[in-house]
DNA sequence: GAAACGGATGAACCGTGTTCAATATCTTTC
DNA sequence: GAAAGATATTGAACACGGTTCATCCGTTTC
């Protein structure tokens, strides 16, 4: 076979991660595999190595698209005048993604290339996007907060908010009384926000 | 062959375990295979089936020692009769163990089990044991948050120290101005304890 | 029309977890 | 001591994974 030009190169990338989604979305990282995506998209497994440096570069670009999507999630919620319940929206709305898209969630968040291979500037530019959201609110919630300090606790809470959803889905905390991770988020959220004041001192 | 006798079968467990340990310790998760695990200790490949149910299997029997390491470190911490301080030492160990074993942290906390394989009780248990050492230090820090509440503090501060070690690990989070992950905990650490109060309302 | 180009192919390579019939050694029995 | 029985061990084989690359053929160019 050869050239078929049914697909440029960008629409063949489309297809693929869109194809890798949906496997992905369906069941799980574990069953996502060159041939599998090959075949959805009706090309063969050789193909997507034209498009991609292997699959770890497919999966990189499959979280980016994931980046976008719950960033446009949070971008959603709506703003009030009361920073402390906007970041109680953003939370919800954080871990509603999380509840409708488990599986991508997990990748994203979870999927750890091999040795040092570095993730791309563009994907951490939307990681910051995505933090960027945060920090705005937390800017005006606690407006004398100088700037790096704030950028450290929005990616502390950032993380440990990651950190809850992590080991809750993954059955590595016994849960007592049958908290929930929405349960321990607001916790957390709570006790940081209530916290935060004494960084500045 | 047959029949060896050169091991009983706690030994031959104990052996696999080591090795596995070893493999995992000097090259990742990744380099862990049931072949190089066999040929470390002398055995075929297919030895380790008549040990272990499969490599998950091995792999969680694995995680449990490192738990039992990591709570041996936690446990080692002198206690003064300042809970604050005695909870930064916690902290301080567990960053220390971390630092020393980042192969096995990963692998005890980042390997994730196939399709709803449930962790076994005595994993739980160990779970438990090291939650355990935080919820003592907590329960003097504030006597009179409920049990119930305590509980649940210790999980979601032990889940959000997870996240920080888990992001920043796997170079997911942008670092701002060289802040480590160490900063990072200390920074949850103090807003959760000085927001803690807020829960007894 | 023919020649050059290059995207697409899929068989092949190597390595993975796992299985299982065959086997070699230990244990028991007499 | 020898034969029979039991079983731990083996390693070849299977299915499947990512990845490569010589080959092929649709497209483009002249």
């Amino acid at each position: 076979m050869a050239r078929r030009s049914d697909h440029s190169r960008a629409e063949l990338s489309e297809l693929a991660i869109a194809a890798a989604r949906e496997i992905v979305a369906a069941e799980g990282l574990e069953s996502l595999t060159a041939r599998k995506i090959a075949q959805a998209i009706g090309y063969s497994p050789g193909t997507l190595y034209n498009v991609f440096e292997d699959l770890d570069d497919l999966i990189v670009q499959l979280n980016g698209r994931t980046l976008d999507a719950l960033y446009d999630r949070l971008s959603a919620v709506p703003r009030t005048d009361d920073p402390a319940r906007d970041l109680h929206g953003l939370l919800s709305a954080y871990l509603g993604f999380l509840n409708e898209h488990r599986n991508l969630w997990t990748v994203l968040f979870e999927y750890r290339l091999p040795n040092e291979h570095i993730l791309p500037d563009w994907y951490l530019a939307k990681v910051e996007r995505a933090l960027g959201l945060i920090e705005a609110v937390l800017a005006s919630l606690a407006p004398d907060l100088d700037p790096a300090t704030r950028a450290k606790a929005v990616r502390t809470l950032w993380a440990g908010l990651h950190g809850i959803c992590s080991l809750s889905g993954a059955g590595k905390l016994q849960t007592v009384s049958g908290q929930s991770d929405r349960e321990m988020a607001e916790m957390l959220l709570d006790c940081f926000l209530a916290g935060l004041p004494t960084l500045s001192r």
